[in-house]
RNA sequence: GGGCGGAUAGCUCAGGGGUAGAGCGUCGCCCUUACAAGGCGAGGGUCACAGGUUCGAAGCCUGUUCCGCCCACCA
């Protein structure tokens, strides 16, 4: 954009150059803003999952943004409408903590030194200080979102949206207030549902048993009674003990009176089939019912006494008698320290047991008696159950919709009010009188009574209720408007399966009963982000990683691309550096293919009508192309990031970059202008095709990249930005194009495999390469493509042989037998004899082991019959073609075995390279080559004959071929025997000594494959 | 206590009834004029264990052992 014309790359991707550039450019366009007037086309909506306003994003939200925008700029290039709607949370507790910590570290106060009005005016300035890094962050890393829509969940609109939801809410009886038992954090000091609590699997801990002594014993019965505990301290709050009614052991005490050993009170023997298991422990229980859930329940089952001895702070309450005003934990020592001096101690043992903690703070909780405001949540539950059931909202992966249902079904009334001064304060008022007045704007007087001393609800609600109204909130309801009618329902919820209780159930529950209709049609739950060792990334454990500096180190795109590629379905992720580094990698690749691209399009012009695909080689990538867009994008239908991700790299740097470039080299810098041209018209085909595939993966280096193609290919109908463009579409794919061009590089392939089995370096050029038993299109195609197959694997003359001619056998050459073609390559004296021997034998050994198991299978009837016909058809066809290339192979090993025989393999080789060898009169070794050779070829359909009378064997094919070839040698013996052929130079000792140090240290190696562990 | 997921190459993980895959790492050989952040080649696996279903199982079923995660008011 600096220089708009430019038409050349830089030697290497440099992302923070380039990355810096292109947001604004897009941002600038209005290429991220959704039109809600826009009905041409189809609509698709993604609303951000907000995050906390005074955060910062980490790695999950960097996985978030990525996905979403992959999903957004892949839906904009493919015609829809897209809006995706960015916003950030106040985050109750979470902001209201950090803002109270910062205050305690600065200035040493706490909110109540500054009062509600001060400190709330601190948390606003804190966030605008910190709120605005979210967005740098989203930016950063390149994501598509519609600014002018960014919402607050406190802002104006979003407020109004909360009273108006809790105001009707509580006109249809879904809002209450009630006193019962909540979880309470004596730390954060408020309610907390019970989402918010986080159970400790096993915590060891003791119960500890101790005696209620009988206030009346039965006479001759026990004069006590023993219970266990593991929270001693609640016992102050004891009102009552229960038994089971049809334990023998107690029936005769139920109904009695227990003393109090500390508080004196009596408290009754109560029957409780309910709590009591007789098996557990004493099968006596102590009820607290202030204390703790089940025993509240039980005190509402006997009408029994609540006396709540612990208080918001964790501290003892007057009704703790002696112990008042004692830490909770201080407490349980001293009731046991008492009971113990006055003689009730019964022993205790370990035990483990669940235990609460806050989400927040890790403190322990406690079961608090208190006034809170809940959402009556089954009603709710209900259609959001149907919805699902019905299909209206799908979930992917698809097990996480036994997850929801499990929990909606089981779902407890939602406890939405919260001791803090941060967030939505209830629209509920009281008058001196005790009324509640509930009301969408602060009300003059009190509703029942008239008072007009009235007092706003001093609680706020629970962060997740607001957040619960995010999809329609922030499109302007309760106002009816184009937003909502263009983008309600959204097309996509993404977001961490961490959340679907708090958040994605509640936006259904919420969505289906405001909006009559679900939030989203789709969820679809990432994996969450975790260390290289698997653990959870938090701030706790300090093992956050920030994206910028990963973006800052290797660019978003590489970023994004590893983040798109480990998102596999159901699993989590785990992000190592080494990946991150692999796909920026990927990006200088893509980079370089183009820079190759821009150097060899001198006079191309896109649009100019010139031929395209001229030549196999050039159909074949378009094949390639077409099916690699139609993988990508069934992989994208089907949110499979990790296959999208993979099927685009495979091909861009597999096909493109390491053929389809390598191959276009021949016409590129060839003279023919008609192939040349199809060259560069169909290298531009493929990268401009790879390039949109993979611009919502890689938004800034394709842009780039885009915009100088775009210019050094004059192609006016190319939008100017790539994310204008549309996104390639399936069609169907030229398999023939596709398949036809296997030969070509199986046999570039096998020369290359030769060349490095025989230690033939790349430079070192073949001239004595022949290709052969080819069928009729092959030959052509080959023929066709004799240069490109030249170039590739540095061979000179190789001859092709019409189809059905097998390539002639000859001594001192080594062979690779390919599906659909055979190829001799003549080394003359490079040939080391003992590494070609080896490297037949390894070769004939698998093709037998796999022929070996393919005839089990066939000879096994109950296959033949039972199998499908095609897949034993396919098993007969490929035993076929392994039969047919276990005779040309074996037939290449009795030729090497006749040439060690015949010919003096310790002749010395020759120094100099061969490519200065040019063509010179045959030598005598080459004359007896030649004779050799026309034996050899009967010798190889004799045992051609023998190896396709399968069953028999190598050994009785290798009988009749020495006995064929001993003909042969004699005849050679008597001419005048091979003494050093001219073509025989000495090879270099030291590659030789590195060949045989090669195979003697493979041998060991392979026999034990190290077995550990 | 209930539920879900995982165990596949040295590492990180795809795949999922019909010839075991990728990336990284390892080992050779190459600075071949897009790219050494590169090219070419090679090696490497009883698909956790035990049964079962099937013509055929790494995959499906049952059980076992480890490892994660979620849900849960047994003193």
């Amino acid at each position: 954009m600096n220089d708009e014309n430019r038409t050349e790359l830089a030697k290497g991707y440099e992302h923070r150059e380039v990355e810096a550039r292109w947001y604004p450019f897009w941002k600038g366009r209005g290429y991220f803003h959704g039109d809600e007037r826009d009905r041409s086309r189809p609509a698709f909506s993604i609303v951000l999952p907000p995050p906390n306003v005074t955060g910062s994003l980490h790695l999950g939200h960097a996985l978030t943004a990525t996905l979403q925008d992959v999903l957004v700029r892949w839906k904009r290039m493919s015609g829809f409408n897209t809006m995706w709607l960015p916003g950030t949370d106040h985050a109750g507790i979470a902001t209201q903590m950090i803002v109270e910590k910062e205050l305690k570290r600065t200035e040493k106060l706490s909110r109540h030194d500054l009062g509600r009005e001060k400190f709330l005016e601190r948390v606003w300035a804190w966030k605008e200080k910190y709120g605005s890094r979210i967005g740098e962050q989203h930016q950063a890393l390149g994501a598509a979102l519609d600014w002018e829509r960014e919402r607050f969940t406190m802002d104006e609109g979003l407020s109004r949206a909360v009273r108006e939801v809790f105001v009707r809410l509580h006109e249809e009886g879904l809002v209450y207030r009630e006193k019962k038992l909540i979880n309470w954090c004596p730390d954060c000091h408020t309610a907390l549902s019970d989402l918010e609590v986080e159970h400790e699997e096993a915590h060891a801990g003791e119960l500890w048993s101790f005696a209620y002594p009988l206030v009346d014993p039965p006479a001759g019965g026990p004069s006590e009674i023993v219970v266990a505990t593991t929270r001693p301290e609640t016992m102050l709050g004891d009102t009552a003990v229960a038994v089971h009614p049809e334990d023998e052991r107690y029936r005769a005490l139920v109904g009695r009176k227990v003393r109090h050993p500390i508080l004196g009170r009596e408290l009754p023997i109560v029957a409780d089939a309910i709590l009591v298991d007789p098996k557990f422990g004493t099968g006596a229980v102590k009820v607290t019912p202030a204390h703790d859930f089940n025993d509240f329940e039980v005190g509402k089952r006997h009408a029994l006494e609540l006396i709540g001895v612990i208080g918001p702070e964790g501290r003892m309450t007057a009704e703790a008698g002696p112990l008042a005003g004692q830490d909770r934990f201080e407490a349980r020592k001293e009731v046991k320290r008492l009971l113990a001096e006055a003689g009730f101690d019964r022993g205790a043992k370990p035990h483990v047991l669940p235990l609460g903690r806050c989400q927040r703070s890790q403190t322990v909780l406690e079961p608090l008696l208190s006034d809170q405001w809940y959402v009556r949540i089954e009603p709710l539950a209900r259609p959001a159950i149907e919805a699902v059931e019905q299909g209206r909202t799908r979930f992917i992966p698809e097990s996480w919709t036994n997850t929801y249902m499990a929990w909606m079904r089981n779902i407890h009334d939602w406890c939405i009010s919260r001791q803090l001064w941060w967030g939505h304060q209830i629209p509920a008022w009281y008058c001196p009188e005790g009324h509640v007045t509930v009301a969408r704007e602060t009300p003059a007087a009190c509703s029942t009574c008239g008072s007009g001393a009235l007092r706003q609800d001093e609680d706020v609600l629970d962060t997740w209720f607001s957040s619960a109204l995010w999809p329609f909130s922030t499109m302007g309801w309760p106002r009816e408007n184009e937003t909502l009618r263009t983008w309600y329902p959204t097309s996509v919820m993404e977001t961490g399966h961490d959340i679907i209780f708090f958040w994605v159930a509640r936006m259904m529950m919420m969505g289906i009963h405001f909006m009559g209709e679900v939030p989203f049609r789709t969820v679809y739950l990432h994996p969450m982000v975790r260390d290289e060792k698997g653990q959870k990334m938090s701030k706790t454990k300090g093992n956050v990683i920030d994206p910028l500096v990963i973006t800052e180190q290797y660019g978003a795109d590489a970023l994004r691309f590893t983040l798109a590629a480990l998102t596999a379905q159901g699993r989590d992720l785990k992000l190592a550096k080494e990946r991150i580094e692999g796909y920026r990698a990927f990006a200088n690749k893509l980079w370089n293919a183009t820079r190759f691209a821009l150097m060899n399009l001198e006079g191309f012009e896109a649009g100019a009508g010139g031929a395209e695909a001229a030549t196999p080689a050039d159909r074949w990538i378009l094949a390639r192309t077409q099916r690699a867009v139609n993988e990508t994008v069934g992989a994208l239908e089907a949110f499979r990031f990790n296959e999208a991700a993979g099927t685009v790299y495979q091909f861009v740097w597999h096909e493109l970059c390491d053929w389809y470039i390598e191959l276009a080299k021949e016409a590129l810098y060839g003279d023919d202008a008609g192939k040349k041209g199809a060259a560069q018209a169909t290298l531009v085909r493929a990268l401009s095709t790879a390039l949109r595939l993979l611009h919502p993966f890689m938004p800034f280096v394709t842009e780039e990249l885009w915009s100088v193609l775009r210019t050094k290919v004059r192609a006016e109908d190319w939008p100017d930005s790539i994310l204008a463009s549309s996104y390639p579409a399936p069609g169907p794919v030229d398999e023939a194009a596709a398949r036809g061009f296997g030969p070509v590089i199986g046999i570039v392939d096998a020369i290359r495999n030769i060349r490095g089995e025989m230690n033939v370096p790349f430079k070192v050029v073949l001239d004595d390469v022949e290709i052969g038993s080819l069928d009729a299109e092959a030959a052509r195609t080959v023929g066709e493509e004799l240069g490109r197959i030249h170039r590739l694997a540095n061979v000179r003359g190789a001859r092709v042989h019409a189809a059905g001619v097998a390539p002639a056998r000859r001594a001192a050459s080594t062979v690779a037998v390919g599906a659909g073609f055979e190829l001799r390559v003549g080394l003359a004296g490079a040939v080391d004899l003992e590494a070609e021997k080896a490297r037949i034998a390894k070769e004939i050994d698998k093709v037998a082991q796999d022929l070996a198991a393919l005839e089990r299978k066939l000879a096994n009837p109950s296959f033949v019959q039972r199998a499908p016909p095609e897949v034993v058809e396919k098993d007969r066809a490929r035993a076929d073609e392994l039969r047919e290339k276990r005779g040309k192979l074996d037939a290449h090993r009795v030729m090497l075995s006749v040439t060690e025989d015949s010919l003096d393999a310790k002749s010395p080789r020759r120094e100099e390279p061969m490519e200065n060898q040019n063509p010179q009169p045959p030598t005598t070794g080459e004359v007896v080559m030649e004779k050799l050779d026309k034996a050899a070829s009967t010798v190889g359909e004799a045992s051609k004959a023998a190896a396709s009378a399968v069953a028999s064997g190598f050994e009785s094919v290798v009988a009749q071929a020495k006995k064929a070839v001993k003909k042969v040698r004699r005849k050679v013996a008597k001419k005048k025997p091979a003494r050093k052929p001219a073509r025989k130079p000495a090879r270099k000792p030291a590659r030789k000594k590195a060949a045989a140090k090669k195979v003697a240290k493979k041998k060991p190696a392979k026999k034990k494959p190290a077995k550990k562990k």
